[in-house]
DNA sequence: ATTGTTTGCTTAAACGATTAAGCAATTTGC
DNA sequence: GCAAATTGCTTAATCGTTTAAGCAAACAAT
């Protein structure tokens, strides 16, 4: 028998409540049952529109949470439904508008789904890196989108991952041995994209200051430029190819090393923007004519390209794009949580942004 | 009466729990607590070292957890200790360099408490930083060290987090009015520094291009100009005085617009450094001598003023030690959770790094 | 009229860790 | 030698939510 509740009683017991929240905690579904006098259960039932409960019910509920300003409390949840919602992202830096702009767009397609991202930079350190995964494996993410290190090549820590059973993606920065999801961009080919684009512009002796080759972007890339070379029957010395970190120091070093050269390059193709940009300041610094002496090309279209003077040509990498797709392939692998990880890699086209310092007419 | 458990037996219940968890899921403190024939509560405590244990039962509980791969489960602690050990963190933006230190240094000392953060972007917009603290609330964060997007003025979100008692700390851009802990620099002096620097420099007519006038730093940033220009006695004209909105874009506008004046400034101070480069963008294509002609000043010391031609003078907001006592405060904070937010403001000391859009020599 | 189905809830057991309270057994103090 | 203190655990409740199972009551079908 349904006791009809008046309106006098329910406000009774609404202060009754109330009151008791005041010095104490926050409102539980506990609370709310209470007040309309029905089960728990029903009001947890009520607030996810479960169809075995009245609308009248549903209301109620509704608005009762809302006067009590009811929140759920996620860790409960989370706990009872084995899922936390919550996805960890490690970048190496967040501070590069590539890996913003990924983060970002992964944001706005997991946020649309309930999950909250958790961001951790691992800057290019292997061990914080592990310290990050260890935060993330720790706070019971769902999965974990990632970009490697420069300096990780011990695969022990994604292994653990993978043994957890959440998915792993990665991203750009990734590596084949792991047998996991992989989106990035087309490496090999944009080397390609910019040796046609230098050699048209006349350009006949290319050096490459490239990444380390055991990442596996880097080492796409400088093989991408070997072949790229050796079919347009360029000179591919020795000399004009180096591995570098990559970093506004080193792309100083290695570009006054290109400098010293007896039979110097006319175009110095850098596998990365802020390297580039050290060797525009020394190019700059010895008075070499950019482009028309020496054709400059990045990759990786940091904002800064544009800014600077000349501009640089630089590699877009569809940032976006990749944080897109790193986020839906993770809701696909939830989905299905049984079927075992596999290499499943996604690659998107880059584009070769033209600028200044690679445009000789 | 303690039964001695011989090796073998325990050996036996191992592996059969150890099957177990094959087909079945993660080790629980219960797993544990089987297999030594102890009480969950005994592998709990073992776990913290309990004094109340035996150093035998703590060694052996560590020994079993680590064979059977023990990870505790962080959901059932927080819910049951009603704290989740997360802070979460809302920036405007990650992909600056200030922002990105700021982060990295909470990170840092929020990590060594056994803290982790989530890191929040709202792209400088209301409604995704409303957006973002749900997300954080939702997720039972302990605190939030935030700094707000330019949009808002409303503060009802922000007054949602004090409600539910976690300390709510801000940097950079504050809000005096929500008594809350704020770490900043001194902007008002930054603008006296600068002021200084240009006068020295023998500049006489110093424009300012700031930023919104109801953002705190931006107004002091003013403040600071106006009452530096006055002590002294330049010329304090409206027409030198310009609110933007600090892009590139707004800064090449405010620029030209400078530059159409009849009676021109030789000296502009801009409160942010990305529209400091759109400034410097405009003086270079219009064959401006800087800084004899036109001396120039940013704000941030991000990256790029050290890069572009001319370096662009700027002042440094030592985003490391804002991350440092933004961390410690709320450290402070939770550890005296009854005592009444109020607004509690730590000032540092920014420091103006001279580069050559300003050194007149 | 009898059986079956649907509706609208309740009950109670989880999820995994923590902790107050309690209880033997052992040690210490005098 | 006896009370008191200490040691080393166990028991059971708890955090707040979810969910399988179940149970009346109402309605439908035959």
């Amino acid at each position: 028998m349904i006791i009809p509740i008046n309106t006098l009683v329910l406000l009774k017991r609404l202060s009754k409540t109330i009151k008791k929240l005041v010095n104490k905690k926050r409102t539980t579904i506990k609370d709310i049952a209470n007040v309309l006098n029905i089960s728990p259960a029903a009001v947890s039932k009520a607030m996810h529109g479960d169809s075995r409960i009245s609308a009248k019910t549903i209301e109620a509920v509704k608005d009762v949470a809302k006067k009590l300003n009811y929140q759920p409390n996620h860790l409960a949840s989370a706990l009872r439904k084995g899922k936390s919602n919550l996805v960890g992202v490690i970048v190496p830096k967040t501070n590069s508008n590539f890996f913003s702009s990924v983060i970002q767009n992964i944001e706005e397609i997991l946020n649309k789904e309930g999950y909250n991202i958790i961001i951790t930079q691992s800057n290019e350190s292997f061990k914080k890196e592990c310290n990050n995964i260890d935060a993330l494996l720790f706070t019971q993410v769902d999965g974990i989108i990632a970009s490697m290190a420069n300096e990780t090549v011990d695969l022990d820590y994604y292994e653990k991952i993978k043994s957890y059973g959440i998915p792993l993606i990665l991203f750009d920065r990734g590596e084949n041995n792991l047998n996991v999801d992989y989106i990035g961009i087309d490496d090999y080919q944009s080397s390609h994209l910019i040796i046609e684009h230098l050699v048209s512009q006349g350009c006949k002796r290319i050096a490459h200051i490239g990444g380390f080759k055991h990442t596996r972007i880097y080492n796409n890339r400088i093989r991408g430029y070997v072949d790229a070379i050796k079919k347009h029957k360029l000179p591919l010395d020795d000399e004009l190819l180096f591995e570098s970190s990559l970093t506004i120091e080193d792309g100083r070093e290695k570009m006054s090393q290109l400098l010293a050269l007896k039979n110097r390059p006319d175009a110095v193709y850098v596998a990365g923007d802020y390297a580039a940009l050290g060797a525009l300041q020394v190019l700059k610094e010895n008075n070499i004519n950019i482009p028309k002496d020496i054709a400059l090309v990045g990759f990786g279209n940091e904002p800064f390209t544009a800014m600077v003077s000349p501009t640089i040509s630089s590699i877009n990498q569809h940032s976006g794009e990749i944080g897109r797709q790193a986020a839906l392939t993770f809701l696909e692998r939830v989905k299905m949580p049984t079927v075992k990880q596999t290499l499943n890699k996604i690659i998107l086209n880059a584009e070769l942004i033209v600028r200044d310092s690679s445009n000789i007419n």
